[in-house]
This record gives structure tokens, sequence and C-alpha cells, in this order.
DNA sequence: TTGCATGTTGTTACAATGTAACAGACTAAT
DNA sequence: ATTAGTCTGTTACATTGTAACAACATGCAA
């Protein structure tokens, strides 16, 4: 088994700092801040401290760039979104992963070689869990 | 507008802890323990302050029976699903509850009533975040 | 050219959550 | 009564959630 490290478990702010440069690619954290009050009504302190703590936990990287940190993320938006899906799976829904899957075809999150992607790491994490019997 | 306190915003191992005790009402600290090691990797004293600062926050209530204090839960199951259906439908998926409360039917996570309830505080929810003007 | 207004960074803080050890109280079986 | 297990309450410590504040840069008005 080769460079198979965990799937990262964000909690729901650093998903939602996450989400916001997937889209955009890199930001600055005002950048970030003007996004993210939308649905989380912080100040700008705490968006940047969000930010940092992540830097230091390598879910993100930062460079200068005339002046100012541009961070982008350190994990592709297929791992960020695994865990999730899984809780949400196996918990909440008590459903097979697959379900869950499913309906982001219908959703704009994910490209269709997202999806793809998303859909190895769960088998694989699956995988990973098994009675290698 | 009557008596609408806000849906909770349970913590994951606080969903975790009454996912079981929803299924089977009234449980001790040991038995919930018993149950919650199939999901979370705890130690006893863990699920023990757990379920202590649940109490404290009125999610679990609890009352001695023959010497040992049994908890039940102070909310319904659909309100502490709802939030997560939220955050899940809302932030990760980019669809509307619907979608995901559509799923239930296939899962036997809530029955029928439950998901009715479910989309009721949805909907409710939905309203009071609206611009009422 | 200096000094302020404004924005960016770094540092510090404090409450809540995640995770758990440990000591005292209780109970059932010697 | 004594002891071996449980339950219960108390305490602890790292991480997360949320933010203020000080220090530093920088462009612009005086």
């Amino acid at each position: 088994m080769v460079e198979n490290l965990p799937l990262p478990d964000l909690t729901k702010p650093e998903f939602d700092i996450l989400r916001i440069i997937w889209k955009n690619g890199k930001l600055s954290v005002r950048e970030v801040h003007d996004q993210v009050t939308a649905t989380n009504d912080w100040a700008y302190s705490t968006t940047k401290t969000m930010m940092d703590r992540m830097t230091r936990k390598q879910l993100l990287a930062r460079e200068k760039f005339h002046g100012v940190f541009l961070y982008y993320s350190l994990i592709s938006r297929p791992k960020g979104f695994a865990r999730f899906i899984q809780f949400f799976a196996d918990r909440v829904l008590e459903l097979d992963y697959g379900e869950v899957v499913a309906l982001f075809s219908r959703s704009k999150a994910l490209d269709p070689e997202e999806i793809l992607e998303l859909e190895r790491l769960l088998a694989d994490d699956m995988e990973e869990h098994h009675d290698t019997s």
C-alpha cells in the first residue's frame, strides 16, 4: 500500500473556507472573508485565525504576492468531501454512500471527474476498514 | 410566532449519542457507551463526560432508576436531524434540502411521520431566514 | 516629506468541545 | 466486614470557535 495518507476530517468552518478557495483558487484572507460571511457571521479576525491554523495544519499553504498572502488549498476537493459524505451516509442517513454520491450528479458542487475520484476514495477507504481475512 | 426555539446545532459526537438514545429510549451511560464504541473509539469516561455536558445543555435529561441514572433525549429526532441536513444540502451538496430529504424514504433512519416533521421544520426554518418584505 | 487613515499580519485570549484520568461512593459477593 | 467491580463526580489538558488588539506597511493629504 502506497502513499495513502488518511482522508482529512474537516470541521465545518474549515470546510466552508476550503469551499471558497476550491472555487476561486488563490485568495487573500480578505477575499475569503468577504465570501464566507454569506454563511458565517464571523469577524475578519476569525477568518484570519482559521486560515492561519489551517495553514499550520497543512490544509492550506500561502505565498506572498505583491505584498499580501494568497492562500491555496493543499487537498483536493474530493478528498475534502469524502469524510463528510461518509458521516452523512453512514450515521445520518444510514444508507450506502453510493446513494449519496449519486446526488452529486445533479449538483454543481463537483464535476464528473471529481465525482469519480470521490467514489474511488470512498471505496478505498471502505477497503481499509475491512477484515482482510 | 410561538414557541419556536431554534433547531439545535449538534456536534458529531452529540449526534452519535443521541442516535443511540433515539433508537433505544432510556439508557445508562454504560449502555450508550457499549453501542457508541461501534463508531467512536472512546474511553468510557469520554462517553460519560459527553452525556453529562449534554444534560447540562438540556439535550438530555436523566432520572435515577434502581441506583443508576438513565438518560433520555429532550429533543425529537427530526429536530436533531434538521441542521445536519441543512448543512449538508446547502454547503456540501449545494442542492435544495428536498433532494436530501427524499433520500430518507429509502432509509430506516426516520419513519414516515418523522420525515414529514423534518420537512416541516426545514420549511419553517427557511421561512425565518427570508426577507419578510 | 511627514504623518495619518486603512488594510494586513502577528500575537494573545477566552469559552466551548474532544478526550480522558482519577478518586470517592455504592453494591454485590465472599 | 472486606474486597472487587461499577457508577458518579471532579479535574485536566489539547484543540476548536470566536475574536480583540498591537505592530507593521503603504498610499495619500497636508
